[in-house]
DNA sequence: TCAAAAGTGTTCCTTCTACACCCATGT
DNA sequence: ACATGGGTGTAGAAGGAACACTTTTGA
């Protein structure tokens, strides 16, 4: 339970929305809490950047170490009174090869489809898929939920299972090849019987700018 | 000065970075402490949101009580020790008609020649400027700069201030036309030995969505 | 030879950019 | 009559949306 602060000032509370992909459904991690789901969450630690604490909450909630964080929001809330400062974060974890989730099918939920959460907890997780949705249009982010390497296919569905609607293939293939971020690899994926895959890498280098974030803050 | 929390939490602190525009430049608020210019700040209070002590800071510093504020980001320093959070505000306070600037002419400084600042609000600064310049693209914000009713000309020179480059006046004209955001009042301003220029009100309820603040955000 | 996903171009339309002259007024 | 800022249109370029068939493979 998170405490307020008693010399006069607020308390700080850190949550987390998770997002990863499997089996072209946008999930959510959440813990059962006494009452019912919760985002992740946590406090700051004194030792370390807010940035770290955040990470370190989603280290717990996945037991994965590389992500892609982003700061969504700070709101201040009624609720441990008199105010507590949330701080939000949203990351993005990436498809295991194996796509299992780990063991931990229960933390993950259907983004489609939330239980009932705290006020604040749907708040900040629909503004996060807001936010994620928005950013799919002007920067790479979808690439943070994805494998290392990946098909054209994966990469698309990757897109129409986030913004749930269907896009044309040629215009999303001419688009993301001329965005210059994809490296061509020399294997294939021959997997079924059909034509073999290309497989493509993400260029980090070649990750443009995003205007939301702050030139400060760290990626993933 | 701001002193850390005691039980175990790290502080917090408000920033707030206030841009007006006068006599064609953008000038940003900086008060003057004990080691040179800073940003004016204050701790949040514990019996109203965090809006409202940032908006309580903008207000002590510039007795202007109507203002555009948009949150900016989370961030934490290690000033004063262990760990502070500083929340930091963006805000745009409109130029008054008169074009007087209420007699504190030592709170101003051009915005494209700030006096040394400290790390954080030089940072802040910074990301407050390029956050307005983007959303000027995409969004109304430059109206909240501007005193209630305005000629085309002052609105293009508010635009041309900010991004410091000139733009085209039939295109500026077109597109901000076309937006739907101008409502041409039956006055026209006659100024000078030349043809008069016609007023227009901003129409707030044609305010379009921002997609950067979450939709709980309170604006102005 | 069939089923299944991979891959590939063109047309249309909308939007952005560049650019120059006439208008209404005050002195 | 002239100086000053207000106001207007068009053509070319670029970018986005819609749309269907051929290719390669495994079974």
């Amino acid at each position: 339970m998170t405490m307020p602060s008693h010399d006069g000032l607020p308390g700080v509370d850190l949550r987390a929305v998770l997002f990863t992909i499997h089996d072209g459904s946008l999930l959510v991690a959440l813990t059962e809490g006494e009452v019912g789901a919760r985002l992740p969450r946590g406090v700051p630690s004194l030792t370390d950047p807010l940035d770290a604490s955040a990470r370190q909450i989603v280290r717990t909630a996945t037991a994965v170490h590389e992500q892609y964080l982003e700061q969504l929001y700070t709101l201040s809330v009624r609720e441990p009174a008199p105010w507590t400062i949330v701080v939000s974060y949203m990351a993005l974890v990436s498809t295991t090869s194996g796509g299992s989730l780990d063991g931990r099918e229960g933390l993950w939920h259907n983004a489609a489809e939330v239980p009932p959460l705290s006020e604040t907890d749907r708040m900040v997780v629909d503004y996060a898929l807001l936010r994620l949705r928005a950013k799919l249009g002007y920067t790479n982010v979808a690439f943070h939920l994805l494998p290392p390497t990946f098909t054209l296919t994966e990469l698309q569905s990757a897109y129409e299972t986030i913004l749930s609607r269907p896009l044309d293939k040629r215009n999303f293939r001419r688009r993301v090849i001329a965005s210059g971020i994809l490296e061509q690899t020399a294997d294939k994926r021959r997997e079924g019987s059909h034509r073999p895959a290309t497989i493509y890498r993400f260029r980090p280098e070649a990750d443009g700018e995003t205007y939301l974030t702050p030139p400060w803050a760290e990626g993933a």
